[in-house]
DNA sequence: TATGAATGAGTGTTCATTCAT
DNA sequence: GATGAATGAACACTCATTCAT
């Protein structure tokens, strides 16, 4: 099975687009095909097994490219600290950059929040910082603190924050960054 | 003449109970109708003039409920910092107390979120932080920091703990928000 | 039982005034409720049995009105011609004197056209033309023609002046009556 | 690719013979769905966008019919009053072969009539009359007169009769042309 | 790989009317 | 004379999905 079909992705895209505009209730199977041009909704029924899994292709793609550019900035940060740091400023940096893919996002893992597996990627991006607010303890960087919650404290943030954004395009998110960096770096270093 | 007739607390009291278990998408006229046992779901477009009103008188219910066992616990305080840590504290209790009308608030934020009234009930409780956060600098209590944006983080995070509490029913809420106070209270202070 | 009860003659005219604006089909109880400033619809329902007993009482009041103007004006004329002639100006004269209760008769009648009976108002005026024609013809005025068909004409012609100054109010009313005036009297005269 | 395809033509259909049966108001899509025979309402909405486009597709259907009906015999006529016949008697015979179109086409121009669309239907035919005034005063064939007018009342006395000939079918529709033939050639001729 | 057609269940809302004071 | 509450039927319309090529 091929992930990227041209199809698929374009359906993909247009249902981004379209949640990014006007939110996840709007973007039912018809105004997908309107946005994307295509001839009928059928033609996403048959890419696309259920609503549920195009959603669920969506994010897939969304988290895809957010991680290309988080990824390696993360991962070049030498202590836990600095990762957090980095985890913030490269995630805001995605949404000054793809602020449709950063607000469908969110828009998305508020729509299929309650019903979805624990596994769902929401988790993934809290497992992640969950893991690094673990090692920063471990390592002495971090004081001691409730792992989970902090990590679910700097997504919730940074949610809100895209949020705010999309209704405020004229926020200042290079400010927006150093603040949030400074919030956390401040709850969670020793003293 | 009684502002709430009876049948209209009825109505908005089974919204907020559908919404907290099964999510706004699920609160429909036909399934209020089915859990407040109503014979028609013309009695509730009989008492609310849309499906928006009501979205709002149930909103506007939950705020007042909250807002009495906040209130004074945030009015008693006498530092910016100490009432930082009471609203925390005392949003996080009113969770612990009332869960469905706290899990139907969030849900009702995020379904009305987007369409752009600024002078929502939403940015009312972000606003009485921000003024919080800007007091708190003013008094010299707090550091030089964006109150906006740390209002935004504070009920970001609050938000986010009522919808794992949801999630998880067995998390230990007073420590959470001992964590949470922390938080916050380190990130703000001087030095 | 009053005719004119105070209530009564205030929803009538309030009926009048909406179907003149808005046309028939928007003039629900609801909206005739909201245009009066009326507590509930049920006062309109306890007034009237029906909504097409209010329908009819509009109709029957305009009518009224509509007389009070014409009546005198076509029984001064001397001939058949100089009636005909004295019909259709005054009648344009009501038009520009209450054009909403012109304009309303005419959604009424439109809208209770079908289904109502033999005797309904709508035909009392075409009967009234008829007879106008038909001793025209009798007096040796007007030459040989189907009085009931000329009489519908004149009719339609005037409620269709009616329809074009709802929508134009800008159209000479005196000169239109002139013209009518000079159709039908052409069409109408022996040789 | 055929523009009516079959189903769409089929509703229409059903649509016109409902509506000149019982009225634009009974013309539900549950009442269409009935009388064509249809699973289901849906099926409706899934050819047509709205009510208001099923609509337009009945009156552009039946104007296209009428249309095939009075344009030869129109063009036919050699003199402006020959064609201003040629209009009446086309029309009054469209009438007796199609009396259900012709019936429909009058309810649906007085339901979409207030929503002031000026290049509706309705204006359409009242244009091509006025141009007929115009150009039988330009030929010195007609005399002065306000063409708007002339045609309004033109196409107002047709369509009474068309009222009148649905509720009095025995109506003799041969006489009644006749009758509004000489009616407005006496009407428009010098002199 | 694509597509037009079809579908049943569901949405909130509006209608005139009746019940019970 | 007046009124708030209640009501069931109907409205157009939207949903994701399946059928049949």
């Amino acid at each position: 099975m091929q992930v990227t079909s041209g199809r698929r992705s374009q359906i993909v895209e247009a249902m981004i687009e379209v949640i990014a505009s006007e939110g996840v209730r709007a973007a039912s199977f018809a105004r997908i095909r309107e946005h994307a041009g295509l001839s009928s909704t059928r033609l996403i029924s048959y890419h696309f097994d259920s609503r549920a899994e195009l959603l669920g292709a969506a994010l897939t793609r969304i988290i895809e490219l957010a991680s290309e550019r988080m990824s390696p900035r993360i991962a070049a940060a030498t202590t836990s600290r600095g990762r957090l740091e980095a985890y913030i400023r490269s995630n805001i940096e995605f949404l000054a950059e793809r602020p449709d893919y950063a607000v469908a996002a969110v828009e998305i893992l508020s729509a299929i929040g309650t019903p979805a597996d624990e596994d769902a990627a929401a988790d993934t991006a809290e497992q992640l910082l969950t893991r690094l607010f673990a090692d920063g303890q471990l390592a002495g960087e971090m004081r001691t603190l409730d792992a989970a919650l902090y990590a679910s404290a700097v997504r919730a943030a940074i949610d809100r924050a895209v949020t705010r954004f999309a209704r405020t395009p004229g926020l200042d998110l290079h400010r927006c960054a150093d603040e949030l960096v400074e919030l956390f770096d401040r709850a969670v270093r020793p003293e």
